[in-house]
RNA sequence: GCCAAUAUAGCUCAGUCGGUAGAGCAACGGUUUCGUAAACCGUAGGUCGGGGGUUCGAGUCCCCCUGUUGGCUCCA
């Protein structure tokens, strides 16, 4: 007999060798029917597996992450066994879950067409019809590459190659289909009972862009049709948000032909803008920032100077003038060194936080622009700190502090990652663990959870990158945190210590919202267009009912101007239900109508985009209303 | 940059087998002066992304280029 421990504490004694799908079963009939996979002392493993020893089991079901990626992993393979049945010579890649689904790569000929998509759901349904139970089986590795090289699989001999010579080589058969596979899976094809495949894609072998370009095909899938639905309505609500879609009918502003990656901002969008800005320049002036501005064009020996040429080129754009070589900048820190540089520091004057709103462009791959995401020319709100060597960790503190802030006042979620030495970069490896160390230090003194990114710091220093979370999960970097050792060296930076010599200043280059591009881009999504009243380009718009009130709504617009209120008004002769439908689809937050009746008592009826009629108010009152909750910035 | 898809009026989209371009919304003109998500009538608007080719004839078929979209790669 084993003895199992279930995840409420309470175990029991089963026969020797039963699978965890039986234990699943005598636990209850409910459990064992979505049931998908099973966790066995922390492990996760097949509903089939069987048990040989005590152990603590926990029955995994799509609700859990890894029951739901055992589900989708599954999947692909249904998907794998369909393009093999349609398309015999296709070679197979890899097919694994990820966070929302699961793809498999093919080597083909020919690539898939969306007819292609088609036939291959179809027989994926057959398969899932079919209902073929999966069964697991080990071989030796040398049994294993004969195995797979018989059929002609080369891209699994190369895996197996790579794998670890003392790993366990599984295999999953279904049917006539076997693929290499470490798993887990669910026991068989008719449990996955809705699917879609979403996308097809080129893709490198081993994700390397000297390798062969592979041909992906993305899809999801459920245990219920109305999950399956109710995915798919999400992406279709995620599109109504993109921040592409609404920068256009918003009026923020517009990506044009003749200039990709380039954006225009429109009125609206610069209004937006200019707020985030002057809200950025007020809380860093209350910590301690000053404020420069850096050129945009600079000679060819900076850039040697900073390391930019040597490690950043291909990224930079380059011009020339008067037979001198110049580049465009790609970072404003090479331009904040010169600036240190203008005069002598004494310790006392350190720390020295030197902030810069600077546009920078970088060359990006045509194929990555997306919208104000990724560009080619942005905006960084970027500082400079100089400080002692002791003053390091209480900086990065202060930074992370003012990154939480900012933040917070927008209501992001966020998780932040610790990026390490490149293969490109400047410096011994005794720096970067001091570095490192130091970044470490100052987020374990925040207790601050965060994941290790190895080999993705700048070329120049280790680095604290903030993830920001978007509406519909995907991340974006943001903000980050990068100590460097090295831009002070290049540039010979100074200042007088107490001792009357000369020493060495540590910098850590910061953002906050990284881009303000990309920020506005991410503001839009999260808030579907919805600006909170502080942010909101129009503020309000006066809606009149009949001409008769139109001059009482342009004395109106004067004084909510006067009172630093955005205002719009719209004296059109229409009906006030198409008033109301234009405005609420700007995402006006107020709108105020005005007829007769206010006209007569003097006042407004109040409509809020978010709570609907509030009836008439006093313009005062309204007034009072509109700028506490500005200035609250709720 | 690579793979695939795609580009028709300001926007969203039709356009069959290759026979010479169409709707809704927006704009403009008129009528209507109206109370909380779309009044009515009319007018105008297009080198069908650009270039080349096939054809008696190309929005439609082929090739090249550009942009866009989804991925890969890269990254704020």
């Amino acid at each position: 007999m084993v003895r199992i421990t279930l995840k409420d504490g309470s175990s029991k004694e089963y026969r020797k060798g039963i699978t965890v799908g039986e234990v699943a079963s005598d636990i209850s009939k409910g459990l064992a029917r979505v049931a998908v996979a099973g966790q066995l002392n922390g492990q996760t493993v097949d509903l089939m597996q069987p048990i040989w020893e005590d152990a603590s089991l926990n029955i995994l079901t799509f609700d859990d992450m890894e029951g739901r990626k055992a589900f989708w992993h599954t999947t692909s393979h249904i998907m794998a066994q369909a393009v093999k049945r349609l398309f015999p010579n296709i070679k197979l890649a890899i097919g694994p879950s990820i966070d929302n689904g699961f793809y498999y790569d093919f080597d083909t000929e020919r690539p898939f067409t969306p007819e292609d998509l088609e036939a291959i759901e179809k027989e994926m349904e057959k398969i899932i019809k079919e209902d073929l139970e999966l069964e697991r089986f080990e071989l030796p590795r040398q049994e294993a590459i004969d195995f797979v090289a018989e059929k002609g699989e080369s891209y699994k001999v190369e895996l197996i190659e790579d794998l670890p010579e003392d790993s366990v080589i599984s295999f999953y058969r279904q049917g006539e289909f076997v693929d290499l596979c470490a798993g887990p899976h669910v026991p068989s094809t008719g449990k996955v009972k809705s699917f879609k495949l979403l996308s097809l894609a080129g893709a490198y072998w081993r994700g390397d862009e000297n390798n062969k370009m592979l041909q992906r095909i993305y899809g999801i899938s459920y245990p219920k049709k109305s999950q399956l639905d109710e995915y798919l309505n999400r992406l279709e609500e995620a599109k109504k948000r993109d921040h592409r879609r609404l920068g256009r009918e918003l009026d923020l502003f517009s990506i044009l032909e003749e200039g990709p990656g380039f954006p225009f901002f429109h009125p609206k969008g610069m209004v937006l803008r200019n707020i985030l800005e002057s809200f950025w320049r007020s809380e860093h002036t209350k910590r301690g920032y000053e404020e420069v501005r850096t050129p945009i064009i600079l000679n060819r020996d900076l850039w040697v100077r900073s390391g930019h040429w040597d490690h950043y080129q291909e990224n930079m754009y380059f011009t020339n003038i008067d037979g001198g070589d110049y580049a465009i900048k790609p970072m404003n820190c090479p331009g904040s060194m010169l600036l240190y540089k203008r005069r002598m520091y004494s310790y006392r004057d350190l720390p020295l936080r030197m902030g810069e709103l600077g546009l920078v462009h970088r060359h990006e791959l045509s194929g990555a622009l997306h919208g104000l995401m990724r560009v080619r020319c942005f905006t960084q709100d970027d500082a400079h700190i100089f400080m002692l060597p002791e003053q390091v960790k209480d900086e990065i503190v202060g930074v992370i502090d003012l990154v939480d802030y900012f933040y917070k006042q927008f209501g992001f979620n966020y998780h932040v990652e610790l990026s390490t030495k490149p293969e490109k970069a400047m410096g011994t490896d005794e720096e970067w663990e001091m570095a490192i160390d130091a970044l470490k230090e100052a987020l374990e003194e925040k207790g601050m959870d965060y994941v290790i990114n190895e080999g993705d710091g700048a070329f120049y220093g280790p680095k604290i990158d903030f993830h920001l979370e978007d509406s519909i999960g995907r991340t974006w970097q943001c903000g980050t945190i990068q100590l460097d050792f090295q831009m002070p060296e290049r540039f010979d930076l100074t200042y007088i210590g107490a001792d009357g010599e000369k020493h060495r200043p540590v910098m850590i280059h910061r953002v906050v919202f990284g881009s303000i591009e990309r920020f506005i881009g991410i503001l839009i999504e999260h808030y579907a267009g919805a600006f909170p009243t502080w942010l909101a380009p129009v503020q309000v718009r006066l809606l009149s009912i009949t001409d008769r009130s139109a001059d009482y709504i342009k004395d109106l617009a004067r004084e909510l101007e006067n009172a630093g209120i955005r205002v719009e008004t719209d004296l059109r002769n229409e009906k006030i239900g198409y008033k109301i439908r234009e405005a609420r689809l700007q995402r006006i937050p107020y709108m105020l109508v005005v007829g007769d009746k206010e006209v007569e008592s003097r006042q407004v009826a109040v409509r809020s985009r978010d709570e609907g009629d509030l009836g008439p108010m006093d313009v005062k009152t309204f007034v009072d209303k509109i700028q506490q909750e500005i200035s609250d910035r709720s």
